[in-house]
DNA sequence: CGCACCCCCTGCCGGC
DNA sequence: TGCCGGCAGGGGGTGC
């Protein structure tokens, strides 16, 4: 659920909350994938949110201080902005409590989620992170730079933040289906034409996953509790045994680094 | 370098 | 109907 499209998703419609102050934080649950600690409030409380970025699957909310509050939301993680009467609801672990009366209510089930405050430039989770797949940064001649000698298979490259950040394993597939490439492909062996049908698919999957709100697999909601479209988009994504969309060959399920491959033997070579 | 394998944790689904 | 194993979008660590 969460990768680049989902993340910018809830980037979006957190929008309210900028402009407002912190008056307190409600810590349910500290043990989060890395435990919450008594820092978070003290940098947080008191401060008005400026801006709201996103860097590969990282959101940042950026505060008067120079702070910045890094959330991620790892499998199963949502943001949520509700009235402060709101009832809790099972999972709820912190909730920013504004001035103005509304909450941000970080919810995460799996608890593989992370919420933390610094100096923005001091984000260790950051500090190797490659460039956003949207931006002008991710080139054709970067993509050929990334892939230039890697015996890797293509599809842990574009999952892997420290080449290109925000690409999970629902968009890999999809990305790699739409530039007819197999998820299994050593990167160094794609051709230069294939490199660019890569680049070109990757920035249209991840662009058309944004517009149509990101995936909604299970209970995936935006921060005013929309959900996604783009799951009724996939073409090969959870689809193992099934018609290709383009030729009815039936899609093929592998198992590739501990992840689910899909892909369509005859349109992916 | 790159992978297989393990962990973290809860929820859901299919099979029996 | 109910239990249980397997599996799931995330990242991180270890050992080969």
């Amino acid at each position: 659920m969460p990768e680049l499209p989902e993340v910018e998703t809830v980037r979006r419609s957190l929008a309210p909350i900028v402009g407002q102050t912190i008056e307190a934080l409600d810590v349910r649950e500290r043990r989060l994938r890395r435990r919450v600690t008594s820092d978070l409030s003290k940098r947080t409380i008191g401060q008005r949110i400026i801006r709201l970025d996103r860097c590969g699957k990282y959101l940042l909310i950026h505060l008067s201080s120079g702070d910045a509050v890094l959330a991620h939301l790892g499998m199963s993680g949502t943001f949520t902005i509700v009235p402060v009467s709101t009832p809790l609801e099972p999972h709820d672990h912190l909730r920013f409590l504004f001035t103005n009366g509304s909450a941000l209510v970080f919810n995460d089930p799996r608890r593989f989620g992370l919420v933390l405050a610094g100096r923005p430039e001091a984000f260790e989770e950051l500090a190797h992170m490659g460039p956003d797949p949207l931006s002008n940064e991710f080139s054709p001649a970067l993509l050929r730079q990334m892939t230039r000698g890697r015996k890797r298979p293509v599809k842990n490259l574009l999952m892997d933040q420290r080449l290109v950040a925000g690409i999970g394993n629902i968009y890999a597939n999809e990305i790699l289906f739409e530039a007819g490439v197999r998820p299994s492909r050593q990167a160094r062996n794609l051709r230069l034409a294939e490199l660019d049908l890569l680049h070109t698919a990757t920035r249209r999957v991840l662009a058309e996953a944004i517009a149509t709100g990101g995936s909604s697999i299970s209970d995936y909601r935006d921060g005013s509790g929309q959900p996604g479209y783009f799951q009724l988009r996939f073409r090969v994504y959870d689809r193992g045994g099934q018609p290709c969309l383009n030729c009815a060959t039936l899609v093929r399920r592998a198992v590739h680094a501990g992840r689910s491959s899909f892909y369509c033997p005859k349109c992916q070579r």
